[in-house]
RNA sequence: GCCGAUGUGGCGAAAUGGCAGACGCAACGGACUUAAAAUCCGUUUGAGUGAAAACUCAGUGUGGGUUCGAGUCCCGCCAUCGGCACCA
């Protein structure tokens, strides 16, 4: 590192504070019922998206949101709140198990040497956490309560009639276990070999784990489910009133995807195809019927066939003789492909005939039953109703196929009535069967075009998706769109041929993983089936193990602790563990209450902190029936969009079953949210070791000090924006605090720093004052705003003006050291030291200054400037009375000689005057 | 393909519908210095006119529109980034 003198002894006073905020435990927030709790005083929870302490330590991208919060925070104690500002580790996870599977460290050791380092850089960044509220999701202080709010949603259900989970003793039907909010459940899963792990969806990316990117592929296995499905609509209500970005919401919003539509029954026709010499399979069965879901039950009428995923149970009963090959060989086609291969082949359409039929309810046709892997089994009922004329995915299918095409709905021009019988550009339409000439088509192997294309020359076809008039269709014939879908779900359910109903992409969590570092399921198996282990037994401690390799076979690592698995005679423990989010699902509310031992949070200290925060009044009554939405919860939370879905949802989702079983006082967790952007390295490129543009805080802190770090991190742009990093940016920063430093201090002779001669005891000028109270509202309201750059410089105007002065106000100064404080507490808390050794006035601490208040009556001038236009171009700017009229402006800019000179020989149409702004004056010809 | 965000000097950026480019970086010039570093002061959107002070025109991705007035509001398009991706 350069030899070159530090502009101010940073490396002296940032240490030298560091230890004394610890010692004087400073940033400890008391409880109520603590020590020096102050009642009064308002709370103010600002958190952190806590770490995953990795090896690699922190780069600079981590501190920009934490640095933000840091800011708040201090802002916070300044106004007189209680402000609590904790951290903690999201200690379990996957890199440190792979680590030890690599090395045979035991996860435990890496992982607290990794949080060691984590927390030697955020101390010497200093931020003000309460250490004392230090947590780490790997403890079992903390765990125990993870596996005490698992048992709390496994005790639990959601009562339909209520919209709320209640425990399991108030449900009376006859199979709690199937309506547990957490139950087991053999289900296709996403097993990845390489992690010796099932993965969640979300886990999942292009058909590789997000972590290690390795392959997946889907197998059946049994495995631990939360039924967040239940919560699908309040995830959704509840979401609106919260203080987030928009984008955020929406992106929760598609990803619970809610969609409002109608389930149809179709009736399985008896015997086979008339033109067909295949054996009816199982069709015979009188009163058979297939389930469909449909959005857009108004098109019943244009259903030309139906299509079942091919995973449906019941292909088989349909598939007759003739096609069973066919079939067989389609499913065992599609069970093959990896998630990666079907989305990849999505761009055409494949599929094959059952050789089944069944009945359109409402047109009484009989049309054809197909299998095609566009059909999902997981979402609705695993079948559709083809609507070729009204789905694009239908379309290509039934192009491909020669299916028919039926128009049922005519596009509503405006003014006019739909044109019955619509032709032009239509599809013909065409009756079923047409392919069988292209028997080797049917799987769609074909690269060549289908006949069928070839045959409809011009415009390709397109499928009218919008909204528009029922035709074709006797029972709703004229009706718009929305009515019709009424009219004929009404339709159908007084015939018990359907209902309305809305259906959710959302899937219920997949909640087990078959790993080591993560917490033990609370639960033992006994002659097949599943128990909790009493409270009293937690926290359920993993067993000592020296082998953490994935055993391969899906059993999990903790098989091999033999006398740990034995319960008891009878019974035996979950090999199971809990995915990584689980202990982030509930952290911040630990936060609050860290080392209660009987409860995993105090009730009134819960109230205190994550209850609606004084003088918020909630939204809404309390005496509305059912979830009504409360203010309250955590004040400010920042993190990184990666966590938009996932972890927010999650914790909202556990946070909803304790609210409603009564452990918590407010429904959401997170009034307000927002996301820093990612910080680029000087390239341009995401920071990686991979570009070696990877910047570590400790090195520029080294070299410019903690307090420039802290401000060039928040005067890079603005917080939620993505920017790259600059080391010159951070000297300009440097250079703005060396200037602050040197408003009070200069060197003497001997080259020690001592008070500046300039600094005295006198009444700043006007001009001063101006930019004094210019600077206090800007800073303030900028703060509140996240806008941290501006208020950034707005302080270095602040800096210019005073620097260039003759006598400096001490009194201008410490105003000016109390709105950097929270940006620069090192060297602001020493500079206020130092002035309050010589000069009195003021109290011994920074932090026990109130934050100023400005004083409108030196904002006001007595005269502004002003811009006078022609035509929207300015020619001249004066000086006028702060208070002139419009009236006066107007005479002031007619009678102005720019204004004569660029209006001369025109007509002047109209004069509009702002005060404190400018005139416009319009001419012409 | 669908949804969302973002496009402003050489660079990071600022701007309740009212004087575009605050503040900072880089660059250039000056002061201090034997010299350099540091520090302080100044210049810096482009094109044109002028000896100069000044002045004129153009300018916020692009094409339209609303308005006395648009970086800002509305419509179309282009580019970059992020999310979703057969969800019936």
């Amino acid at each position: 590192m350069s030899e070159r003198r530090k502009s101010y002894p940073f490396d002296l006073l940032e240490p030298k504070w560091q230890t004394i905020w610890e010692e004087r435990r400073s940033f400890h927030a008391p409880n109520p019922g603590d020590p020096g709790f102050d009642p009064a005083r308002p709370k103010y929870y600002v958190l952190d998206m806590f770490p995953y302490p990795s090896g690699a330590g922190l780069h600079v991208g981590h501190p920009e949101g934490y640095t933000a919060t840091d800011i708040v925070a201090r802002y916070k104690r300044l106004r007189g709140c209680n402000v609590l500002h904790p951290i903690g580790w999201d200690a379990f996870g996957l890199p440190a198990e792979q680590y030890a599977i690599k090395t045979g460290q035991h996860p435990e050791i890496t992982t607290r040497e990794n949080i060691a380092r984590f927390k030697m850089q955020l101390k010497r960044i200093g931020f003000s956490y309460d250490w004392e509220r230090e947590i780490s999701t790997a403890d079992p202080d903390f765990y125990r309560w993870t596996q005490w709010i698992f048992l709390q949603i496994y005790h639990s259900w959601f009562n339909p009639k209520t919209g709320r989970a209640e425990p399991i003793s108030t449900y009376t039907g006859e199979d709690p276990d199937g309506v547990r909010l957490a139950y087991v459940a053999t289900v296709p899963v996403n097993w990845c070999p390489e992690l010796g792990t099932v993965l969640a969806n979300e886990e999942v990316i292009d058909g590789k784990s997000e972590v290690g990117g390795f392959p997946v592929v889907k197998r059946p296995m049994r495995q631990w489910m939360l039924r967040i499905t239940a919560f699908a609509e309040r995830l959704i209500d509840e979401l609106e009133p919260l203080a987030w970005p928009a984008g955020i919401k929406l992106l929760q919003r598609n990803w619970i995807g809610k969609s409002e539509g109608a389930e149809v029954k179709f009736v399985v026709a008896g015997g086979a195809d008339p033109g067909s010499s295949g054996e009816p399979a199982g069709v015979n069965a009188p009163g058979y019927s297939i389930t469909v879901f449909t959005t857009r039950p108004d098109t019943l009428y244009g259903a030309t066939y139906m299509v079942l995923a091919p995973e449906n149970p019941l292909v088989d009963r349909l598939t007759t003789n003739e096609q069973r090959p066919a079939v067989a060989e389609y499913q065992a086609l599609v069970a093959a492909k990896s998630d990666l291969e079907r989305t990849d082949l999505a761009k055409e359409k494949t599929g094959v005939f059952t050789g089944g039929f069944a009945i359109n309810p409402a047109s009484n046709e009989r049309i054809p039953i197909w299998i095609a892997d566009y059909v999902l089994m997981g979402y609705g009922t695993g079948a559709i109703m083809g609507v070729p004329a009204h789905d694009e995915r239908d379309l290509e299918l039934a192009v491909k196929f020669g299916l028919a095409i039926k128009e049922v709905v005519a596009p509503a021009t405006p003014g006019s009535a739909p044109v019955p019988g619509a032709g032009e550009g239509v599809l013909p339409s065409r009756t079923f069967p047409s392919a069988s000439p292209d028997e080797k088509d049917r799987f769609g192997e074909m690269p060549k075009p289908a006949p069928e294309t070839g045959a409809l020359p011009g415009n390709p076809p397109q499928a009218f998706t919008g909204d528009g008039v029922a035709m074709n269709s006797p029972l709703i014939e004229g009706l718009p769109t929305p009515e019709a879908k009424q009219r004929i779900t009404a339709w159908l359910e007084e015939r018990g041929l359907g209902r309305g109903t809305i259906n959710y992409k959302l899937r219920d969590w997949l909640f087990s993983r078959q790993r080591y570092w993560g917490e033990p399921f609370p639960i033992i198996w006994r002659d097949g089936k599943h128990e909790a282990i009493p409270e009293s037994e937690l926290p359920l401690v993993p067993p000592p193990l020296d082998d953490f390799k994935p055993t391969g076979t899906g059993e999990p690592p903790l098989a091999r602790a033999r006398d740990w698995v034995r319960y008891s005679e009878t019974a035996t423990r979950e090999l199971n563990t809990m995915p990584q989010w689980a202990g982030s699902c509930w952290y911040y509310l630990r936060f609050c209450d860290p080392r209660n031992s009987g409860r995993f949070v105090g009730k009134e200290t819960e109230r205190y902190w994550m209850g609606v925060a004084a003088g918020v009044s909630p939204a809404g009554s309390d005496a509305s029936p059912g979830v009504q939405q409360k203010a309250g919860g955590v004040d400010l939370y920042v993190g990184g969009t990666e966590h938009a879905v996932l972890h927010l949802l999650y914790a909202r989702f556990w946070h909803k079953v304790l609210f409603d079983l009564g452990h918590l006082s407010t429904a959401e967790p997170f009034q307000r949210l927002v996301n820093q952007g990612i910080i680029l390295g000087e390239d341009g490129r995401k920071m990686s070791k991979r570009w070696g543009n990877v910047i570590d805080p400790l090195d520029v802190i080294a070299e410019y000090g903690a307090d420039a770090f802290r401000c060039y991190e928040m005067f890079m742009g603005p917080l939620e924006q993505m920017k790259p990093w600059s080391m010159t940016g951070v000297e300009g920063v440097a250079r703005f605090l060396a200037r602050v430093w040197r408003l009070v201090m200069e060197e003497n002779q001997a080259g020690e720093w001592v008070l500046s001669a300039t600094l005295a005891e006198v009444e700043a000028t006007r001009a001063q004052q101006k930019v004094i109270h210019a600077t206090i509202k800007k800073v303030t309201a900028d703060i509140e705003a996240l806008s941290f750059n501006t208020a950034i410089a707005q302080m270095m105007i602040f800096v210019n003006t005073f620097t260039t002065a003759d006598a400096r106000p001490v009194s201008a100064l410490r105003t000016l050291l109390v709105l950097l404080n929270p940006f620069a507490p090192h060297m602001t808390s020493e500079l206020w030291e130092t002035l309050g050794n010589r000069f009195s006035g003021a109290p011994n601490e920074i932090t026990e200054q109130p934050w100023p208040e400005y004083q409108p009556e030196f904002l006001l001038e007595d005269e502004v400037e002003i811009a006078l236009q022609v035509n929207g171009k300015v020619r001249d700017r004066v000086m006028v009375p702060i208070a002139a009229t419009s009236v006066e402006l107007e005479a002031i800019a007619l009678a102005n000689e720019r204004v004569r000179e660029f209006t001369a020989g025109k007509t002047i149409r109209k004069v509009v005057a702002i005060p404190k702004k400018l005139v416009n004056v319009v001419a012409n010809k």
